[in-house]
Parts: C-alpha cells; sequence; structure tokens
RNA sequence: UCCUCCUUAGCUCAGUUGGUUAGAGCAUCUGACUGUUAAUCAGAGGGUCGCUAGUUCAAGUCUAGCAGGGGGAGCCA
C-alpha cells in the first residue's frame, strides 16, 4: 500500500476544508456503516476528529471479496484514495478508494455497538467502547475544548496554575465524607495499646485522606501569588445517588487576593460565560448533534445564558420571594434553613427564569472559613444556581480576620492543631480574598444537555462501580 | 440511607382477566439489487422471560426476598 500522510476526517469535513476535491489522501478511522451492493459499497467511515463520518466509495470490481468481507461496523481501516465532490446526496465530498489495509476487524456477532440508537444506560455498560459512538465522540470533544478553555481564560487573566495536594492529612474541610488513603494491612493493621487503628506505621505516619477540594492550599498561594487557580480531581466518599454526584469528579477552583464578594460574583459570571462562548464558537457541529438528538433548547439556553445578566440577591430575599410565591413546596421554606432542590429550582426556573447567584447565606448552614458579615449572622457566601443542574458553583469571601476565623474553627469543634498552617496565613500577611469552586461535570452537563453526570465524564466513578 | 419505577432475543420494546408452541423492529447469517444515506427486498438462525423461594391444576403475568439499573430526596460541585 503507497504510503501518504495521514489526513484527519476535519481537515476535509470542518469549517477550514484545508483539504480540496482533486487530492489523493490516505484516511485511518473505524467504520460506522458499511452499505451498497454488488458493485459498489460505501463506507461511513469516523476518525474521532470530528462528528461527521466521511464516505469511502469502493468500487468492487477492484478489491476483493475476501477483503471487503473483514470491513465491518467498528472494524479500523487505512484507506488510500482520492477526494472527490459527492455525486450523490447527503455529502459534499467523499473517497473513491485505490487501496485499503485493514488494521483491525470487529466481529459482526460479537460487536455490541450498531449502527442504530443505544440507551446510554446500556452505553454506560460499555464504557471501554462509548467513545465510538456519536454522542459521546460529541461530549469528549466539547469536554476537551471546556477544560482548554479554563486554562485558557486564567492564563489570558495573570491567573497562575497551582497544583494542589491529592492525599491530604486534613479533614478539616468538611466538605464530605472522605476516601481513606492508606499503605496498611487492611486484614491485619498495626493496633495501639488501646485497640486503635496505629496510623504512626503507616506510609505518612498518621490517617490521609483523597481530597474533597484544593480550596484551602489554593488560598495559601493567593496570598502569595494574588490570582491562582487549581484543576484537578476530587473526591467524595459520599453514596450519592443522583445524576448530579461522582465519587471522583474534577473541579476548578480560583482564588483571588484582594477580592470581595462583587469582585467574586463578577469574575464567576464572567467565567461561566465565558466557556459557554467558547462552546458556542468552537464545538458547534457536536453542539448541533447534541441538540438535535437530545435537548431541542440546548443551543438557545447556551445563547440565554451568555446574553444575559445572572440574578443577584441576598439568601434573605430568596426566603421572601419564596414565602410570598403561593407555591407549594414539599419542604417549608424558613430563614436559616438550606434551600432545597424544589426550592432553587423556583426561583432559577420558574421566578427569575435565568442563573441566578445567592449571597449572604445564614452562618450556621455554610463552612467555617466565610466571611462574617457586621450582623453576626449571615456570611459571604455565593452559590450560582444553573437552570437543569442547580448549584454549579459555591464559593465565597474568605474570613480574613485570624480572631473571627479561630473563634468559628473553635464554635465549630474543629481541631485547631490541624489547621495551623492555615490560620499561619490570617497571623502574617492576611489580605481580604475570595474564591469558589466549579464542578467542571455539572458544567460539562450543562454545555451538553446531557441528562446524567456519568455520561460527561469518560470512566464514571460512582459507589459499587469502578468498572474500566 | 429513604421513597418510587424498571429488568422478556445482541439492542430497543410488545406480551390482554394467570391458560397450549413467548412476538415485533433493528442487528447477525444467506440470497437479490449498478450510487447507498439508520439503504431496500426475500429467507434463516437466535430466549434459563434478572436470581431464589412461594401461591396455583397451570406463572413472563400474582406474592416475598435478593441482585442490577433508572428517577426523586438527602449530602454537595
Amino acid at each position: 500500500m503507497e504510503s501518504l500522510k495521514r489526513t484527519r476526517i476535519v481537515e476535509i469535513l470542518g469549517e477550514k476544508m484545508a483539504i480540496t476535491a482533486g487530492t489523493k489522501v490516505n484516511l485511518k478511522g473505524w467504520v460506522r456503516t458499511k452499505r451498497g451492493n454488488k458493485s459498489v459499497a460505501f463506507i461511513a467511515l469516523n476518525d474521532g476528529s470530528i462528528i461527521h463520518n466521511i464516505q469511502i466509495v469502493v468500487d468492487l470490481s477492484v478489491f476483493d471479496e475476501q477483503t471487503m468481507k473483514l470491513i465491518t461496523t467498528g472494524s479500523c481501516i487505512s484507506v488510500n484514495g482520492v477526494l472527490v465532490e459527492s455525486p450523490g446526496q447527503g455529502q459534499a465530498f467523499e473517497v473513491q478508494a485505490s487501496e485499503i489495509e485493514v488494521y483491525g476487524t470487529a466481529d459482526a456477532e460479537t460487536y455490541p455497538l450498531q449502527k442504530k440508537g443505544h440507551t446510554l444506560e446500556f452505553l454506560r455498560e460499555i464504557a471501554h467502547l462509548r467513545p465510538r459512538t456519536n454522542t459521546f465522540g460529541a461530549v469528549l470533544r466539547i469536554r476537551h475544548a471546556m477544560s482548554f478553555a479554563v486554562h485558557k481564560f486564567f492564563n489570558d487573566r495573570g491567573f497562575y496554575y497551582l497544583h494542589t495536594p491529592i492525599i491530604t492529612g486534613s479533614d478539616a474541610e468538611g466538605a464530605g465524607a472522605m476516601f481513606r488513603v492508606t499503605t496498611l494491612d487492611a486484614k491485619n493493621p498495626p493496633l495501639t495499646p488501646s485497640g486503635e487503628v496505629d496510623f504512626t506505621n503507616d506510609f505518612f505516619g498518621k490517617p490521609t485522606n483523597l481530597t474533597v477540594s484544593g480550596q484551602l492550599e489554593g488560598e495559601l498561594g493567593a496570598l502569595a501569588l494574588s490570582n491562582v487557580y487549581t484543576f484537578g480531581p476530587t473526591f467524595r466518599a459520599e453514596k450519592s445517588y443522583t445524576p448530579r454526584h461522582l465519587a471522583e469528579f474534577w473541579m476548578i477552583e480560583p482564588e483571588m487576593a484582594f477580592y470581595d464578594i462583587n469582585d467574586n460574583m463578577d469574575l464567576a459570571e464572567e467565567f461561566l460565560k465565558y466557556l459557554v462562548n467558547y462552546a458556542l464558537d468552537n464545538c458547534m457541529a457536536d453542539l448541533e448533534f447534541l441538540n438535535k438528538m437530545y435537548d431541542n433548547e440546548l443551543i438557545e439556553r447556551l445563547r440565554f445564558v451568555t446574553g444575559n445578566a445572572f440574578q443577584r440577591l441576598d439568601y434573605t430575599e430568596a426566603i421572601d420571594i419564596l414565602m410570598a410565591s403561593g407555591q407549594k413546596f414539599e419542604y417549608p421554606v424558613d430563614w436559616g434553613t438550606d434551600l432545597q432542590s424544589e426550592h432553587e429550582r423556583y426561583m432559577v426556573e420558574k421566578h427569575f427564569k435565568k442563573p441566578v447567584i445567592l449571597t449572604n447565606y445564614p452562618k450556621e448552614i455554610k463552612a467555617f472559613y466565610m466571611k462574617q458579615n457586621d450582623d453576626n449572622r449571615t456570611v459571604r457566601a455565593m452559590d450560582v444556581l444553573f437552570p437543569r443542574i442547580g448549584e454549579i458553583i459555591g464559593g465565597s469571601q474568605r474570613e480574613e480576620n485570624l480572631e473571627k476565623l479561630t473563634n468559628r474553627i473553635n464554635e465549630l469543634g474543629i481541631p485547631e492543631k490541624d489547621m495551623w498552617w492555615y490560620i499561619d496565613t490570617r497571623r502574617f500577611g492576611t489580605a481580604p480574598h475570595s474564591g469558589f469552586g466549579l464542578g467542571f461535570e455539572r458544567l460539562i452537563l450543562f454545555v451538553t444537555g446531557m441528562a446524567n453526570i456519568r455520561d460527561v465524564i469518560p470512566f464514571p466513578r460512582t459507589t459499587q462501580n469502578a468498572d474500566f
């Protein structure tokens, strides 16, 4: 077979259309379908570079039957041929094959993917093959684009990417149940005289866990580099059975010195709009597919979010609106308790019909590090609530006052000795600062219109499921 | 952890008040067709009805338990 430099299908069918008709090309990819008759076969070939398949036209008088039999749905082939304008309907270009090499066959009896649609539930059972579907190709390309856009957004604004640890020795974040990290023998761990597990003999000499947040370390970075962000995996051992939770997920946490809560909200809103705009500008072919197949209002919703200001209001105002709404809620509305999902949904989807940023929550329902207001009962927290997915961002201005911070830590019974390094920042050159956390998969849910978070990460980790 | 729904062919589903040999579409295999677009047409093969126990003359269908999955709640991002 003649050796030619491989062309990716996106170079032919993408917006740039870098290759013109008449060019001899080599294409490599996976067969989606083959159809035809005795004299001609049509192969729909996809290489993952773009959602569209390219049509390979095979003149059967030139190719032997043996080779053609090997080319089935799921097989991998390399094709040399000439790019021509297609005489058929349905595609502008096609490739007239001159040589074909079969890299890998796919037994038609046992290959699980068909050209017909599958349920997302079935595809989760074959997560090793689902990237070969249109849906997961689209989701994974968008996921990549959003990941790149996160770094571009912060880099363009002078933020530094700070790598916070995955293994942590403090369990004071209070963000949820943690996964223990240990090298001790689970069947026969060393014990202290009182019968407890003796972690002094463990790898780190003390109990350690997978991180639930990089925020506390992010603050250390912000109080030196001014503006930093983390973007890494985080872990929650909570047994959550919902389409919005994973045990392992990716989180983006910017942390900014000299930002107050309003600067923080401005950044969060600008950030989300930037990401959605980036998808609209760079992923339209994939978005159109998802819009057509899963969510007819997807693109409209994305445009709406980028074109309208988020509604900002106090927790207390939200309570008033909910009380006056006349709506029947399963859970009563009551100042001092956290808003339930149904309350958040009402605010976002019914009352304001746009993204909402809620601020100044009661201090009892928020974390210890949030800046206390002068009213002595609320803190400068902010939650960004999105339609369909609820809380997409949670953040706050941080308490920079040493005395107020340590008082709160003691009130909540958090062991101060574990937090000495965090408290030290308030002792030495403290500064007003703020930050927030964006759940990356929740962003991808919103941008793709997918309904289940297990379908926007390649290999989801949930309770009782760590396959692949 | 709680509530609720689902589990029948490789996939997506039908299956009536419990009644004889469990069906369809797609996929697969065989054949037909000179340009197809989820190609079409003809034929064939393919089932421990999630598992276990029970009720009954008789269970895919009713009951209980278990397993797996979906949705909702809680926890949160």
